[in-house]
DNA sequence: AATGAATGAGAATTCATTCAT
DNA sequence: AATGAATGAATTCTCATTCAT
């Protein structure tokens, strides 16, 4: 076991606390999408967000907790997305169009976070990552297993799992391939994965009927 | 610009030779399945290897091209395993089947080659692993390709190529999934698999039709 | 050479403010009793005063400021302490009588200062705690040099110097052997310290006749 | 509790690397003695060493090992020393010269030995350091009581042991005061500790009879 | 005056790589 | 060729001190 370390060292007091937590975990983000974790430096962290190291450990305890503070953000800006995107509303909507909304809310999602990629994969390299990583993982598929048992009740629940699994999955797997910065090219590879879940979906419950 | 190191500092002359540089990749391998590859050390690396570190840098200029050859060695069994998948046999068999061989194979590959993660996956802290994973999907992508080409001629070639990207990709993505130590868990997940896969092509003909 | 830093950066002008210096004195006493001085650090001792670290540099000029403003007072405390013990008419007492009261008020006197120690034996790493403490052992053994002068004549005034930096050097080195929270034990240390330099002193006057 | 590293972090395998570790030691031995323990960085004691960091860090795995193998080092050089000086022989001389050699004998030890000052006596800030001076203090005590039970057998056993740590402490506390660079003064201190000791064996012994 | 965030030099430690044996 | 010690730049984290509010 480890020692667990808290969150923060300190509970910002004035609201210029507040912003510079902000700020360093932006700038985490941005040095974390762009050279990865390991090779982010807590200097340059702190550089690009315009502070000096000291300030960064001012709130945070080590490199880690940045890491964890940053997952955690992605994990309450993805439950908002979620909330959004499957309501009492859109649950009734015919598979196309609630596959259609989902795959273009978490594809906008994606594109606005470029950061969130070792978010959603881990690293072998950081356990407390891989843990990140597999807890947010498991609460979409939690969410996704409840949407098929909307949807298509026919699917007998032990197999709610398995399926949502695999799609959360896949698509976390395919949404890179839509980063091209063509908006065509983007729309296309969209639907095609749209098209994908829709197939199996449709296998799925054919079969199960 | 970085300086090219060549791939290996010295041709072994000797048998001995080579099997050192073996074993070293051997043991590259393990290191890095278990602690990822920022996390290796090159001294980690000879050890487990039983040599000294010296005797490592004898064979690889540097720690990157340990990688490098690790990633043409994969590279290698990958295509042979391709090779002895698709022939000019198989491809004459229903879809059903050869998915099946396709995903079984794989299946078997991944599950021999525990450190073989990093290499398909690649990894934002160290370019030339992402150059090596880039290169590997990139063949990866041209043989299912062919394969399309083959077997769904009506297909238009334009959209081959797309296709193939998203089977290649969903195909890593899930294949860990199916790793679990529990045989008839891991067959359920494999037939799910190729339930998905199945679906999503005979959707794709289906509509080309 | 060092910049002579003001032993305070301001007068405090209002009784608040010697409230705080003591507060904060107080604090540094106990921090510094628990970690030693090197691991006290600013903010530690700022939070057990119950005052910010701004607050503590508006009174001191560094840590070092409060390290000697420390040893100033215990400075202070040991001169009324030994006036309190050493007057004209215990001057006359048996030595007996004498040494009782001094190793006692002197027991007394460092059982309530945990802080203290510090401030007795200085340190290496910290000069002017070496210097606090040089100049504090000198003056208590100025004082004992005095009263050996008043209760045995006899001895050269060559020879109280050195008579006295023993004496002064082993009382201080004994006293923490009587930190027992057993007061039978603490007595019984008390009373062995008091028959050494009891012996001591006995066998050099009884030499010096 | 701790957790435990290893005293060293690779046992060496050449005779350099024996040299080094002698080598290491024997800087940080100086540096420690000049600065103290905790102004005694890493680098410079391997600078001292004419080494460098790495090179420290090849055989320590951390500071605190350096100085418990320091720590360890003393003490068996005190074992040695006190093997020479309490043999059968030995104990059958007069308490005079007994005390005469071991006071000699020690004060040779704790010139030769600048940096044993921390060993002996421990620091508040350096919970190790403090430890490792403990042990060595009550391993001294321990042969201390042993030598009174021989020479003064008439104490009762339950005495025995305050009698030796009192004159352990003792004689601790005042070798630093024979330090002086002119042998005469040295001699003076010297003769003044023996005749202290050997006053309060006395008073204690006639008082026991 | 008080607060606590900001600063950055400095310390311990790691690890890829080189070199003496 | 092999070994393992040597090197030192780079990294994480700390803490005395300053400064904005």
């Amino acid at each position: 076991m480890k020692k667990k370390t808290p969150a923060l060292r300190r509970q910002p007091r004035q609201k210029r606390g507040e912003r510079r937590i902000e700020g360093i975990l932006d700038a985490a983000d941005r040095v974390i999408a762009s050279v990865g974790y390991e090779a982010a430096t807590t200097n340059a962290i702190a550089r690009e967000a315009g502070a000096s190291v000291g300030s960064l450990y001012q709130f945070f305890p080590d490199k880690e907790a940045i890491l964890l503070a940053l997952a955690a953000r992605y994990r309450a800006e993805l439950h908002a997305v979620h909330d959004r995107v499957f309501t009492a509303e859109t649950a009734r909507l015919p598979p196309e169009q609630l596959f259609d909304r989902v795959v273009e809310t978490l594809a906008a999602f994606y594109r606005a976070h470029p950061g969130c990629r070792p978010m959603l994969f881990g690293s072998a390299s950081v356990p407390a990552l891989a843990t990140a990583a597999a807890t947010l993982h498991q609460e979409c598929v939690d969410r996704v297993e409840t949407m098929i048992g909307h949807g298509m009740p026919q699917i007998p629940p032990a197999r709610r799992r398995l399926l949502a699994n695999l799609n959360v999955t896949v698509l976390k797997a395919l949404l890179p391939l839509a980063e091209s910065p063509d908006p065509r090219a983007r729309a296309e590879v969209l639907a095609e994965i749209k098209r994908m879940l829709l197939a199996y979906m449709q296998a799925v419950t054919g079969q199960a009927k």
